[in-house]
DNA sequence: CTGTTAGCGCGTTCAC
DNA sequence: GTGAACGCGCTAACAG
């Protein structure tokens, strides 16, 4: 197109920011040997190659990356839902997950549902507009139209944080239920008669839900004749506060339990500091366990007995399987079990 | 484009995925109607509004978001680049200006520094890629270049988390300098003889640093005649573990020491666990004090006098601002401080 | 290895 | 209130 031409077009409104013709210009190449020159250098040559790069560095151009993904109709974005990004330890497999990406060039978005269903499902809807190249999910429990829209955007997706026969597409986790059952069955063995679950259950969290699945399954195999205790809120935060509330409604309503195992170590790391300053001799007066293994386990005194679990890794791998799907590899297996480990410390 | 046309023409790939044509084919109306019926539904009959939403539902459509943002030149996105998400305060400040924008159809687009300035200017390099409405920075210290590609970016920024008198475009904050001032003339009021600086200053991180001068200029207000004393690495991550590292070259340096002023409470936090290990008295033997009043600090035993910062505050007010900037007002005024606040418990 | 051509799906402009 | 035409900036396809 001639300046003439220009002038005679409609003239919209336009970035006003440089172009690849306005590199391309300045290079004395066509448009075609920029993108060639981003995107695959090997393809082009050495002298190609120096005079786009020297075009882009002088009149400081940075590509449109929604004018690339029209084009390519790849986005280079992964959309990653997670329950909650403050405080949360999910925060930690979302490094793992976007460390690894970054590496192959896409970019994370997250999304938060605030442990609810509905919320999920609008955010699925919302950032699948942005046509992100694959999904990665915390937990396995989604709503139908959630695994519609995912199945019907035939991208990969990786579920995490729970196991399941039948993900939607591919899965990196581990077993809630079975955790809570090996923390039962280590109880038994330490001697422990009235093993209590204490924790927050909200709503949307299927994970909580899991753990206290298997504390009942551990309970029956393990405590024979034992009627299982829980103390389940349904919308206290999780954080250490909501464990000093838990705290003390379980010694109401189950004053002579001798084991409190808590849906999660923050919930556990509040209660055992309540029962410092409460004067309650833990673990001899009363024993405490947690889950997630945060930070905070290994440095109260005493120790928390804690389930760990792979929260980094499980971001590296799924980002890792994610990568081998884009590049149209098939998947060697579905599903991948990262497993957990109890960790004694302690406080049981 | 007649069927027979688009057979004629060379088809490339196609998303096969329900465009606004499809849509507008089973509405019975024109794309532009649909498009104007997703945007200002009250401008179009209230017939076509309920057609087009039907259809909608029954094709299933999601809108593309490549494509509206290439051709209206409004991403609808805000990048925020913060120094890391996990276990991160920063994940607070992120959630506050999260909420807001989402509100007003705005997504963030989350990049992590690493406390590196040089990965800093990488990331906003990159993510200007996104040709977002506008940015949400932590920290009011940038390489030339960000602060250069920002600029011509010519698009609202916000900083935030600190002070500056000479913002790249609008700040949202507080003075880390003046906070750890106001510490140390409590720490004079309550009469220790010999606080002591310690913590962890990272390479890119800047607050930290501005609460060591703070500390410093303190001193040699409240403190006259007192040689400062400081402990800090440069390469201790975040955690509490590295507060008990800490603990440990601070009782080794000064060991007459009566006041212990970390630059954040995870620090304090590890700290302060430990001295319980070792049978160190607090705050008789040794006084703690920490920054930023994370939740653990009231958990703790003697809770944890520390300074409170507006963390989720900050980033509501900065959408606030950036959204208004977005609608094309005209700011009131270019800074914002939201302060700070001492708070005084059993520590210190 | 490089250039030409066409079109990705949408929003803006302008005419009715 | 609605539709037709056009182009946003880039890349796939093809030809050389």
């Amino acid at each position: 197109m001639t300046d003439f031409d220009r002038r005679q077009t409609r003239r919209r409104f336009g970035t006003n920011s440089v172009t690849m013709a306005d590199v391309a210009r300045v290079a004395g190449v066509s448009a075609q040997t920029v993108s060639r020159v981003l995107r695959e250098p090997d393809s082009c040559s050495p002298q190609s190659v120096e005079r786009v790069r020297e075009a882009i560095r002088s009149t400081q151009y940075v590509q449109n990356h929604a004018a690339s993904h029209l084009a390519s109709n790849r986005s280079m974005t992964v959309v990653a839902v997670i329950p909650q990004i403050a405080a949360s330890i999910f925060a930690e497999t979302l490094q793992g997950l976007s460390n690894v990406l970054l590496e192959a060039g896409y970019q994370v978005i997250i999304g938060h549902s605030d442990y609810s269903h509905e919320r999920e499902e609008a955010v699925v809807r919302n950032l699948l507009g942005r046509r992100p190249d694959a999904f990665f999910l915390v937990g396995t429990q989604h709503t139908e139209a959630v695994r519609g829209m995912l199945m019907r955007a035939a991208i990969p997706v990786v579920e995490s944080w729970a196991w399941t026969d039948s993900p939607i597409d591919q899965l990196v986790g581990f077993s809630n239920e079975a955790a809570l059952q090996e923390a039962v069955a280590y109880a038994r063995r330490r001697g422990y008669a009235r093993p209590t679950f204490v924790g927050s259950v909200r709503p949307g969290d299927d994970r909580a839900r899991e753990r206290l699945s298997g504390y009942l399954a551990g309970v029956a195999r393990h405590y024979p004749g034992f009627v299982p205790r829980t103390v389940v809120a349904e919308d206290l935060p999780y954080t250490m506060t909501s464990g000093r509330v838990l705290l003390a409604a379980a010694r109401q309503h189950h004053p002579d339990s001798d084991l409190l195992m808590f849906s999660s170590d923050l919930l556990a790391a509040g209660a055992l500091l309540a029962c410092e300053r409460e004067g309650i001799a833990v673990p001899k007066q009363l024993a405490i366990m947690g889950f997630g293994d945060y930070e905070v386990a290994s440095e109260l005194n005493p120790g928390l007995t804690t389930i760990a679990v792979p929260t980094v890794r499980m971001g590296e791998e799924a980002a890792r399987i994610l990568i081998r799907r884009l590049r149209n590899e098939t998947p060697a297996t579905r599903t991948l079990d990262l497993g957990f480990e109890l960790v004694a410390r302690g406080s049981a």
